[in-house]
DNA sequence: TCTGGGGTCCTAGGACCC
DNA sequence: TCTGGGGTCCTAGGACCC
């Protein structure tokens, strides 16, 4: 059997745990830069404030239904989701981390009149009263239908109490009838629209499709999806999880037309890129710079561009990304366009301990032990304490971030203090 | 003024090999 | 009329997820 535990409104719940004014009341994230919404609370939600509404169209919207609008604390969701998942792992010891707020656990040779009912509600409540974080949890013979159990549990919290369990035929039946196509994980708006067109309005009804039609119609992933739905595991536990490409990009709070400000930002992203290869001990083949103007300028000149450059040797030194980053965005920028977004990708990657040697080619020795000189003064003193040189160094770049809550449990100086 | 950021997987088609 | 058969690798683009 397979669970998904899914925390509720995750953003909001995480302020909700340190902020008790906030429960109860309509609550509202934002997105970087104070952008749009990205996490609503229950309440916020039946008021009827929109996903990723942009808080400047809606800002008075929020103000006459009191919505607590608050901006994104990242630094404290990462460390309430570990907090979360390693309960979990006391669970069962196969835990796949599947989102920031998600993850399947797999319940392996467990008896067969084993109580998952009652061991949800355990999981659920020991969440809960540790973290102060509510859950939803799905229980099903597969990943696809612990998906569904969970948008059960999750709908109708008076009668499920947060927990439910497909563990019969009657009741996978049930729920594939209940859910409609486009709830459906794994199937989007465009996969939806098609089905409809078949005919097919829910779960049920894609299950009741031939399945060479569906392979032929759409690809593999759907036929996994439709016997996996069909409760022949299909989709596996995934534990182990090293990214295969790791992305930082961000938006400005101004747009730029000048090299200088932009080769800063690429600079800064590019480290931002070798610091987190350097956390999962992994390093990079292929770097990919990408510049953007703003979309949402209309009339304004637009472009939109990213370059990649192929290494000889694979490195996760700040350094060496940098630079490459830096002369690849020389390279597609553009004079007289206002650039609003841009970004360093890496990818790619390789383990760092365990890859092809090349006979010509080999990073500089001596950014090894750089790097890990680097990591551990900014693990100790805070992050951003050693930058390089094409670094800003005197003003530090900010978001828009006119509503944080503070660290709570990241920050020694934001532990609240019970009196 | 103001509209996020970070991922995964698959397919088709082109270019190449013998 | 009629022109083999079997591969690999790479890229762009599309679809999906949170």
């Amino acid at each position: 059997m397979f669970a998904l535990v899914d925390c509720n409104n995750f953003y909001a719940s995480c302020e909700r745990a340190f902020n008790p004014n906030l429960q109860g009341k309509p609550v509202a994230i934002l997105s970087n830069n104070d952008g749009c919404v990205i996490s609503r609370s229950d309440e916020a939600k039946a008021i009827g404030l929109p996903m990723g509404a942009p808080i400047f169209k809606w800002e008075a919207f929020c103000k006459t239904n009191n919505i607590h609008v608050l901006s994104s604390n990242y630094p404290l969701y990462g460390d309430m989701s570990s907090r979360v998942m390693s309960i979990l792992s006391q669970f069962t010891p196969d835990v796949e981390l599947y989102s920031i707020d998600e993850s399947f656990i797999e319940f392996k040779n467990f008896k067969t009149d084993f109580n998952y009912n009652d061991y949800g509600f355990q999981i659920r409540t020991r969440v809960l009263k540790w973290t102060g974080i509510p859950t939803s949890v799905g229980i099903a013979p597969t990943k696809a239908l612990s998906k569904v159990a969970n948008k059960i549990a999750r709908k109708f919290p008076n009668e499920t109490k947060g927990v439910y369990v497909i563990d019969s035929e009657e009741k996978r039946i049930k729920a594939l009838k209940w859910i409609k196509i486009e709830d459906v994980w794994g199937i989007g708006r465009r996969l939806a629209e098609r089905l409809k067109m078949k005919g097919c309005k829910t779960a049920f009804d894609f299950t009741a499709l031939p399945d060479a039609w569906v392979k032929q119609n759409f690809s593999v992933i759907e036929a996994r999806l439709k016997r996996d739905l069909e409760g022949i595991p299909t989709l596996q536990l995934d534990e182990h999880k090293d990214r295969k490409m790791i992305a930082t990009t961000r938006s400005f709070e101004y747009t730029y037309s000048d090299i200088d400000n932009i080769k800063e930002r690429i600079s800064t992203f590019a480290s931002s890129c070798a610091e987190k290869l350097r956390k999962q001990n992994s390093s990079c083949y292929v770097i990919i710079v990408t510049l953007r103007s703003d979309r949402h300028k209309k009339g304004a000149e637009q472009h939109r561009v990213s370059t990649s450059v192929n290494l000889t040797y694979p490195t996760n030194s700040s350094l060496i990304i940098s630079n490459y980053a830096i002369s690849a965005v020389m390279s597609i920028f553009k004079e007289g366009i206002k650039y609003k977004r841009a970004g360093v990708i890496v990818t790619g990657l390789v383990p760092t301990d365990n890859y092809q040697l090349n006979m010509f080619h080999e990073e500089n020795p001596k950014h090894k032990p750089l790097m890990a000189s680097i990591d551990s003064l900014n693990t100790k003193y805070g992050s951003n304490k050693i930058k390089l040189g094409s670094q800003d160094l005197q003003r530090t770049w900010k978001m828009r971030q006119e509503r944080l809550s503070p660290r709570y449990t990241t920050n020694i100086n934001d532990i609240i203090v019970v009196k």
